[in-house]
DNA sequence: AAACCACGTTGACGTGGATCAAACGCGGCC
DNA sequence: GGCCGCGTTTGATCCACGTCAACGTGGTTT
């Protein structure tokens, strides 16, 4: 069995899962709510949608009216335009919402494609401003939630335009490790759900230069790398690569 | 005097200019607010904050509780890390915000710096919370300002991640261009209140690769460019060099 | 007006990552 | 089991941009 491998083990459970059970609840939005507030978020959750592997959750230029709280799987988000290019923004697991982009402009601006099966909890936008204004702590924390997207893109306006593409990658891992460790899985051993391409097109990078400066890890005795199976071999080394160097 | 030019005339007006009668408010938070909503928010945004050109409107690390609107003036947001890497993560003008960065985590996690002397509104972030409870259309609106900042951050990823050094460029310039417009202000003629340092560190260049590239657009008529003054001649070249190419 | 200084331009050269190309590994499927 | 096809690895070559260096320019100081 795969270290963090969600994709197995259908759970029979169609019983009531609302966010006041959820496992994720320190993660996602109900954080910091009392178990009355709680009670009114399950409310607000709308319904669950499934996806399988390579579905689409939502498409660019469709309209907004929603947003989406992963309870389980892996996403990519990604923006294409005309003459071909395309750029991945993120990669989002269990407990991150998706479907912010959508709010200014009422259509969605991106690609959510689902890169493991997967289920999300469907939250209407206009429910979530309603609840909002009604439970302080409920409109503190998603405004803190959006915040963090912002900081966090910041973050990767840096990687993309002062970064190598080793520190790149190294940046990248760690960043993933500590994701899987604040859900409870191993933070030295996980299996990626992308592509060498998917990461290239978020680090800004071909596929090639991804798998080189994978082999590099290994060599260097960063990491096992081997396919999408990762093993984490030497995480002070791996730091030291994301902010040392240069100079 | 420069086309756009904010910099010289002290106003003397201490006059109370407050939302409802400033002329930014179609593009600023009071966007899309009745009168008496507007008198809410002239009650809101607590005082002024008059900054001469280099001065820190915060620092990263700096506690928040405030995010500002810019009421005159130009400034750029960055992060640097400890290495001495440095990011220009954005370039903010009249009718914008910043500060978002610092709900999430409290503080701020950028730099916000006056590129020309600036004027800006402070606004209670909890006062703005408040207010947005009670004004249903305030608060979807700071809901979109927010969005549309990460659909923006999105944008700058794209750039970064996939595009030359020309492009990159073309595609800056038109942005200012259309927020130049969006104020009142030529759509072709203006003057840069940032480094060619600066560009370079937003879009992910060189200095001198910005520089080559200014002169490369001079060579093709596609814009004059004379030190910090620009005329844009071929706006739908820079279009096509902002698109197409690649391939 | 001379001297200074920050910023900008331009040239020569080096290099990290892109591109092109070939082979390999692995899972899915008859 | 053997074939097929996608994803990955690895190598050889190329080129856009970075680096280093010199010089130009406009604004400010004295």
């Amino acid at each position: 069995m795969p270290p963090n491998g969600s994709s197995a083990k259908l759970s029979l459970e169609v019983v009531k899962t609302a966010c006041s059970n959820c496992n994720l609840r320190e993660l996602c939005l109900p954080l910091g709510l009392n178990d009355q507030e709680l009670e009114k978020l399950d409310e607000m959750v709308a319904s669950r949608r499934r996806l399988k592997r390579g579905d689409h959750l939502y498409h660019a230029g469709q309209a907004f009216d929603s947003i989406y709280a992963i309870r389980s799987g892996f996403f990519k988000t990604d923006v294409l335009i005309e003459d071909g290019r395309d750029q991945v923004t993120g990669f989002q697991m269990a407990g991150e919402l998706l479907g912010l982009d959508g709010i200014g402009s009422e259509m969605h601006t991106c690609n959510a494609v689902a890169l493991e099966n997967s289920e999300v909890c469907v939250i209407p936008f206009s429910h979530l401003e309603g609840l909002s204004r009604e439970i302080h702590s409920l409109q503190h924390h998603f405004h803190k939630v959006m915040s963090r997207e912002i900081v966090r893109d910041h973050g990767v306006m840096l990687l993309l335009g002062t970064m190598r593409a080793e520190e790149r990658l190294a940046t990248f891992l760690l960043n993933l490790s500590q994701r899987f460790t604040a859900r409870g899985f191993s933070p030295a051993e996980f299996n990626l759900r992308m592509t060498r391409e998917e990461i290239g097109s978020y680090l800004g990078l071909k596929l090639e230069t991804v798998s080189r400066a994978f082999s590099r890890f290994q060599e260097d005795g960063l990491a096992a790398v081997q396919q999408k199976h990762i093993r984490i071999l030497d995480t002070p080394g791996l730091k030291m690569l994301m902010t040392h160097q240069r100079g």
